[in-house]
DNA sequence: GTCTAACTACGAAGTTCTTCGTTGACAGCT
DNA sequence: AGCTGTCAACGAAGAACTTCGTAGTTAGAC
């Protein structure tokens, strides 16, 4: 069955992001529904949203189903993989490759609650089990 | 005596970023150092450095000394204090602020060593000890 | 049937980013 | 003094990004 997200898609831009934000949120959505939420922070035309959602249908970003007049847009990858594909990029263009520096800067530049620590103490912890598990996974 | 960064520079840019590297690798350059180091990886013209960082100097992303005939350019903010930058940015953009959630990205996106893995636990600590001091930083 | 509201498509304008060629100045050499 | 190579400045072109207005279509209401 395969989703073939064969082609790597592009880096979102900051205004793709804030609508790959939306569909996230909300699932499925149509321009209407994206332009709506998008409006409560910042005002802007209907026809943007559309715009934007139709290049990002070029580029790969969204997958548009076009069965009703009413086209429902939805993110092609998951926040989780788009996160990871951004981290990875920021690793690569601003810390030489090394993940252990954006974590350094990622925990000196927010305050992290003890909640959160714990929280990602625990992941160290299961980061390094898959380690020994020898458990590779991209 | 204040570095006086009171300009809230911007994020810099994929070629801005390229040429910040290079700064902090080498210390202040001159234009042809820079051109240099970046056209072993990435062919140019002269002027593209050239142009790039004289774009730079106006947004304050570096500092400029003309004494010379042949300018020194050199970064205006440290490597790390980009890095917070660009992290925090980041986490603002796609993990609706929390670093939490970066630092989860971050260890399943590259495959950290067990070292790295310590030593991003040591910081965890240091952070949490940071907290209970009330140690409010900026 | 006609009108209206909502929808998509499209073009265009303004901005930023990236790259390069040209120009004019200057230093060092012969 | 006149060349030659190196430099900064500048303008410009092309791409990408963001925003919006207009035009054409269609579903549903009257």
């Amino acid at each position: 069955m395969a989703t073939s997200p064969r082609t790597p898609v592009p880096r979102p831009t900051d205004a793709e992001l804030a609508i790959l934000r939306v569909l996230w949120d909300r699932g499925p959505s149509t321009v209407r529904q994206v332009h709506d939420v998008l409006g409560r922070e910042r005002p802007a035309a209907y026809t943007t949203a559309l715009k934007l959602l139709q290049i990002m249908t070029e580029k790969g970003l969204v997958e548009r189903d076009e069965r009703d007049r009413t086209h429902v847009y939805r993110a092609r990858l998951s926040e989780e993989q788009t996160q990871r594909q951004l981290v990875r990029d920021l690793v690569d263009r601003a810390f030489g490759g090394s993940a252990t520096k954006l974590v350094m800067q990622a925990l000196a530049s927010r305050h992290a609650s003890p909640d959160e620590l714990r929280e990602i103490r625990r992941a160290i912890d299961s980061a390094r089990q898959e380690k020994e598990a020898h458990h590779d996974r991209d």
